[in-house]
DNA sequence: ACCGCGATGCCCT
DNA sequence: GGGCATCGCGGTA
């Protein structure tokens, strides 16, 4: 079943976690391409210092995140990549759950020719970890960039599964990337299924 | 394995 | 003009 508006009408921090085994569906070109969400991150907004709307920022870059829950707010970044973000909590409160890691499902090939421009039997099995083991080249391997920011994810070309029912450990962890947020930099706002290789990387400690 | 660094362009000040 | 919610390379072990 398709996740419904009321899914994502929860804060960014508890969605993050919901969101986990859950499938990622990205329909182009007649192509179904799926994976299961294995990694996310919580972004909270007006208070949150590493959110792009800290403090209500509102610019053109950041408008999708006021959007309605269950938006897709696809932004560009360090001059050649994309981050893929599903909206949380509310429209007019800026919230958003950056997808991290995927598990590929369905769609393999097309991935491989996305990120290595190779058939899926040529590839090592390192570059298998890493069609997907990273919010840009989960974006990659999926052709997720700025065509996809504001898309509704209740429509029905880029969308979220209810997942299997399997069973899986969470691990809370802090945010990988943002040094200049202070005091947020040590929130617990990561999460990941333990144990999963598809996850970017594993803090020590 | 781990670390350091450069790539590269858009957005906001 | 500075900085960025990243990635992959090439160096040293």
């Amino acid at each position: 079943m398709k996740l419904s508006r009321e899914f994502y009408s929860k804060d960014s921090t508890v969605l993050a976690k919901e969101l986990l085994g859950k499938i990622l569906v990205h329909e182009v070109d007649g192509v179904k391409i799926s994976g299961k969400i294995v990694e996310t991150e919580a972004y909270m907004g007006a208070i949150d210092k590493a959110a792009h709307t800290y403090n209500w920022k509102r610019t053109p870059r950041v408008e999708a995140m006021y959007g309605v829950p269950g938006t897709a707010y696809v932004y560009f970044i360090y001059g050649m990549y994309f981050c893929f973000n599903v909206v949380a909590k509310e429209e007019g409160i800026p919230q958003a759950v950056l997808i991290r890691g995927l598990e590929p499902i369905e769609g393999m090939e097309f991935m491989a020719e996305k990120r290595f421009k190779k058939p899926l039997g040529e590839l090592k099995k390192s570059q298998i970890i890493n069609l997907t083991n990273g919010p840009s080249k989960l974006c990659n391997a999926f052709d997720i960039n700025k065509s996809q920011n504001k898309e509704d994810l209740c429509g029905d070309k880029l969308y979220i599964l209810d997942g299997g029912n399997d069973k899986f450990e969470v691990v809370a962890s802090e945010r990988v990337g943002i040094d200049y947020a202070e005091e947020a930099r040590e929130y617990l706002w990561r999460f990941y299924i333990e144990g999963n290789p598809f996850v970017s990387e594993v803090k020590k400690k």
